[in-house]
DNA sequence: CTTGCATCTCACATCGATGTCAGATCCTAC
DNA sequence: GTAGGATCTGACATCGATGTGAGATGCAAG
């Protein structure tokens, strides 16, 4: 498929895809398309896992490292830069904490000022 | 206090002091200290306020609108952007659940690819 | 071969919190 | 009154994902 194509499958824009690409999130082969990028049928999956991975908050250069394990299915990745992992996982451990204060803390507002309407969530 | 004063008891930059002032988010008076910020005995709390809230992801533009729920202590902000609060909370909530997503597929893989040392958490 | 849409590259803009530098002014201690 | 540290303002830099525009070229359909 090309750009265009798996811009509309996956609605990412193809500028992004391009960046992507450029961080070597994602790869194309240009063999014969007089320099267009062709893509290959996984390619939407992959761009899948990328969003995913950047909403977490994960930077293009970790993502870099972990996408081979992310995309890779089978468990052949035996080490695949399982120190990496880890380390994400503490990070996205500790944000999720800290969202989780912030939560209570302004439901605690919202329950304080609004007693009425709060529906303690 | 002054602003170094400050600084040193929040560990929070001058630089950012002045940038929350700017933005609405800290309030200072300068009567005869020669154009010099002096802070109220509360400041550091404050400042405590805005560095949780902004760990949370929000925007000093929300967070101004929210301060003064937040500092205010009694029950007398009935009304208090309560909108605003709301909308936060299910932002906030969203980005809770998209962490904790990207964590069970992290913490997935890794029990995936190095199945000996994941001690699933 | 022409027309029109897609794609290419390159570069600059944006947003938001924060850093840093420069030049001027102030306060405090001696 | 002078030296030195703190503070002032203002502007420019940074990081990272993303937008946008320009100018050139490619491809597919007539």
């Amino acid at each position: 498929m090309k750009i265009g194509d798996l811009a509309r499958a996956t609605g990412v824009s193809p500028r992004l895809l391009r960046y992507y690409e450029e961080q070597g999130l994602l790869t194309a082969h240009r063999a014969g398309s007089g320099g267009h990028r062709r893509y290959a049928e996984d390619a939407p999956a992959v761009v899948g896992h990328i969003r995913s991975l950047l909403a977490a908050g994960l930077t293009t250069r970790v993502i870099r490292e972990l996408l081979p394990c992310v995309v890779g299915p089978g468990p052949e990745f035996e080490h695949c830069a399982a120190g990496t992992l880890r380390e994400q996982l503490r990070g996205l451990e500790d944000k999720i904490t800290t969202l989780q204060d912030a939560r209570s803390a302004l439901s605690g507002i919202l329950a304080t000022t609004v007693p009425s309407e709060g529906h303690e969530g």
